[in-house]
DNA sequence: AATGAATGAGTCTTCATTCAT
DNA sequence: AATGAATGAAGACTCATTCAT
């Protein structure tokens, strides 16, 4: 009772213990999924009094909401490492961004499960339908600009933002199909199938 | 109240009700989302009562599940009927497909709406890991076949079964993005993504 | 099991039921009070599964309410007959108003209770406000009505409407002061206390 | 941090720290009711923190009867103030009474809203009773001798006790009234109401 | 066969109180 | 002494299912 370092030290971070509920949120959707989700989930895995979800978030649904927001932004964020460390060709790029929407150890299945559960359910919930278009949207137009210097580089005709609509939408089928049935589609199948798009498009002889 | 002939609801045809009945399921999982259907919502879209639900289902879940294989039936027999009206050229089947994807009246949003639902709800049930299995796994097959074909056809080294994977979940991706997000993709920009998908591995000069 | 009467005899009868609710409102409001009653409470004391209580209102609020309303209804009603049964002159009607105020058994304690449950909370929620001032409202032009007459009668000079509005208060401050402290004040002693009040105005010498 | 000598919050007397809180409950009564105040509402109100409660206080109930006891104290105070003014003939007294009962500023609409709340829960919570009975007795017996007095004075038969029960119920219902409903009720009718009351008691030709 | 009344389990939220700092 | 984070009990509501008619 009294070398205990965790358990019980009612941490007086309140930021650290917003992220542990958020980190439990994230688990939980992945677990049981978006919908069957409880606060008594959530709480028990991160080992807070049910209570306190209260006291950090305006309610479950905030909660949740910021679980799919740092999900959708630890995505971003490991993208864009895994980007820039490809240099500055346009097309190397485009297939470390392929590489990275599938590559370990930044993008775990509990992004891709959370990911699923936002695009499943963004119809039909008006924040989520709103943090979705977001998401994809700002991504989108970078996607745009790097198949457009792509295409130039290259010398090849192309339609930039319908390539890029095609890839996001690529990944996302993929990840959704990983989540819904992964005997069918594994990390490394996911990533050939992408880079098998890229390669139709600019490894043309 | 013994020789009203035909009421229009009084249907006598147990099969009519159940049709009645799943219909009404499908519409409520497009309107309000697979998650938030309640039997109250889909009996009074039925305009059927409530408990007769327990009489022709084994409740709500089984009934959710019988909506989405109609759909998934539908969607099936629409594009086999597409694709068999393209002819015997692989290559032009497979552009069929594409078309019929996404393609008016046999593909209505309804449809979308129920196979996003369904791609975003498998992965945390059973029954429905296994439908989504069984539909994806032959509709695969088929295409993995005409895309061996095509590539033979056209002299193209190909990883059929891999170009396969990649179109359904192009496919799947532009469906569920388009329910999640209707503003950014229509039904006309997810046939143009399809369609340059294709022309990017038939077209080469 | 067989012989039983009621209990277990699912009613068919929906606007017994609900009365049925109403009534266990009426008598837990005077039990445990306005803001302690719980819906289990009353669905324990009607008999009746919790549950049912949003089948027949909109929520516990509304049972509430209704509660309040049957009650002012009763009261109403019970007033009224003595009332008729006093004749046409106005002074006689003004002292059956006030025996009827207090007399059993049309005017119970449960009548009471509710009614100071009323004034106690109609500060505070809208709709119990506007209950409160439809209620008063009617009563209190009413008996403007017969202040003004009785006085005519007698040829004395009165603010009908004032005479009125301290009658009505008086009544209430009467029933107020016997839930809060029924040692102090007894049916008795209330009617008595408005009996003399009228007394004042009318038995001048 | 140490020298600063006076921050208006960080009062070092802790009797005004209750008194804050009681003010703040006091607030908080009149303006959301007895029983849908919380201790957040009175902390933030008070401008103290939620847990200070439990310091000063053995709870919430405690507090909000010490804002009970404050407010009746107060009106007590003001009424005495009045009636001492008055002179020491019974009928000015209690005539002075009747004003004081409703008169700016010594009695104000949080005051009125504390007795109603009091009044209107005192018949279900047994320290209310207590504190309504106690606070009653005393008031309704000075003004029994002084309507004892009065009667004297004039010469007129009257049932003391009875009259000052009559008086302090037609006060209270006026008092509740006035706050269920203040559209009917003004402080100048209540006024009026209790005076013609008087009146014809005493005013008699 | 068909209805909708009735049930009760499950979930979210509120809130008074406690307690580590 | 003072704070506000943390707890957990309690209550209202929703809803799938059951069942008497």
């Amino acid at each position: 009772m009294s070398v205990k370092p965790a358990e019980g030290t009612r941490s007086r971070d309140p930021e650290a213990r917003k992220r542990k509920l958020i980190d439990a949120a994230i688990v939980s959707i992945g677990e049981i999924g978006y919908n069957d989700v409880t606060v008594d989930t959530i709480s028990e895995t991160a080992g807070i009094s049910r209570g306190l979800i209260g006291h950090y978030f305006k309610g479950k649904d905030q909660l949740l909401l910021e679980a799919v927001k740092t999900v959708a932004a630890e995505i971003g964020a490991s993208t864009r490492k895994a980007v820039s460390a490809a240099g500055e060709d346009a097309v190397a790029r485009l297939y470390a961004t392929a590489r990275a929407s599938f590559g370990k150890p930044a993008f775990t299945e509990a992004h891709a499960c959370v990911w699923a559960a936002l695009a499943g359910n963004a119809g039909w919930s008006p924040e989520l339908t709103q943090l979705y278009h977001e998401l994809w949207t700002g991504y989108r137009e970078a996607l745009a600009r790097l198949f457009e210097r792509a295409a130039q580089t290259r010398g090849i005709a192309l339609d930039a933002r319908l390539a890029a609509l095609t890839f996001t939408h690529l990944i996302e089928g993929l990840w959704v199909g990983w989540v819904a049935d992964s005997t069918e589609i594994s990390r490394q199948r996911a990533e050939s199938a992408c880079l098998t798009y890229l390669d139709a498009i600019f490894k043309q002889p």
